[in-house]
DNA sequence: CTATTAAGCGTAAAAAATACGCTTAATTTA
DNA sequence: TAAATTAAGCGTATTTTTTACGCTTAATAG
């Protein structure tokens, strides 16, 4: 892409390197979890971090967030979402260096564990999250807040699970991100009360002895719903 | 402040400009407004457009928008929220510019409202806002809609009226907000039954003859009321 | 002195959230 | 093969929250 000489304006400010680090949550139907990367290079080699890499000159700051989770897990359109700008003028001490937070939410099959040997990365539970460099962890306090709030009133929940599932692994998914229990019976009343659910006639009895239906979540009923200005709430 | 020389990781990124974008909403017992600038400089000379300004080379993101704010309105303190990054190759067609969008709530009295004339400034009506540079619109409208969702779980209302308020006008603001209407009597029951409002013994009779009581946000209460784990909606 | 007006208080009805008992389908064990 | 076990699934009663809206009050204007 050719780019006209910049304007007079812009000669007068000092550029910055820019970064994008990204917190990457998965669920494994047991609970949720966040990809953290052990450092090959300086600094910080042989830390805990988050997977993040600089912004190339010519490329879109959310493209630049696509790009290094491709990278780093081989996974490709995987839901994203922007956190915030981290731009503490000292929150790197080896330059300065901004950092613009993304949070992925990701399914966890045998696929996608194996990143782990691949990248040298590893899973951690939510509530063991080892300590990260610079201001990761306070990357990932606020990512599990945003993460709260917005399963409250957006869909996103779905995005963590696989196309087809039950309505009790919906439910410990939630329970995952609130970390807290809710009742099985008034759960399943809410979520289904949405009609945002479509029930198959498939069974899956990995967890009980009597099975649970899967369920599919279908975006047009979801937008639907959006039209009528009802509101996502669970 | 000294820095080590920067880590060999580092020398190969590529550095960018990044600037901030202040959206500046302000409230005066009427209706949401929106301060604009016409720009006095090339590119986009006598266009409409929010504040920004280049961040410096050794200053906070968080620090350049008080320091933009200050610079182009003349006021301190103002309490602001990061809105996010707006980051498009192809934003600014003068150059690959990133920019932060911080959000600003401020009270209008007549001190705020002389900013106009001495910045090339001016109040919108949210509802009239023009057509501006870049990004911009966007910026608006996204801080807007963050603005109606803090509004309903964190008590942001409060910076826009002064110290003491009536309830009236705390509704006139969340209807300005929230762009509809509002039950007079369950409005006044919701927010007190909250018990973060102070009631004074003054009244202000500015709008009605009867007068209405003058409340003052209190603080503590809200701290206390946040630890018990309330969640507070409007 | 009466009419007017926004402020303020209360109550009833509707809707949503919560608590929790009971049945069902399938498997495991006696 | 029958009984016990277990998670799934359904229903109902209770409490809490939200919504709708009538009525009174304080002060001013005419």
């Amino acid at each position: 892409m050719e780019r006209p000489a910049p304007h007079d304006f812009y000669r007068h400010a000092s550029p910055i390197l820019v970064a994008v680090d990204c917190i990457i949550f998965g669920f494994d139907n047991q609970s949720l979890k966040l990809l953290l990367f052990k450092r090959k290079v300086a600094p910080f080699e042989n830390e805990w971090s988050l997977v993040g890499a600089f912004v190339r000159p010519e490329e879109d700051v959310d493209y630049a967030a696509q790009r290094i989770l491709c990278e780093s897990t081989g996974l490709n359109g995987v839901y994203m979402e922007e956190l915030g700008c981290y731009g503490q003028a000292d929150r790197d001490p080896g330059g300065r260096v901004i950092s613009v937070a993304y949070a992925a939410l990701i399914q966890l099959h045998e696929h996608e564990k194996q990143v782990v040997e691949d990248y040298h990365a590893k899973w951690f539970d939510i509530s063991e999250v080892p300590s990260l460099i610079l201001d990761h962890n306070q990357m990932v306090k606020e990512a599990l807040d945003q993460l709260k709030n917005r399963a409250r009133h957006q869909p996103i929940g779905f995005e963590l699970l696989p196309e087809k599932f039950t309505i009790p692994q919906l439910q410990t998914l939630y329970e995952g991100i609130y970390q807290q229990e809710l009742d099985r019976r008034n759960f399943r009343k809410k979520i289904l009360s949405l009609n945002v659910l479509e029930k198959l006639d498939e069974k899956d009895k990995s967890s009980s002895k009597k099975g649970a239906f899967l369920y599919r979540f279908n975006q047009d009923r979801y937008q639907e719903m959006l039209e009528k200005g009802v509101d996502f709430v669970i």
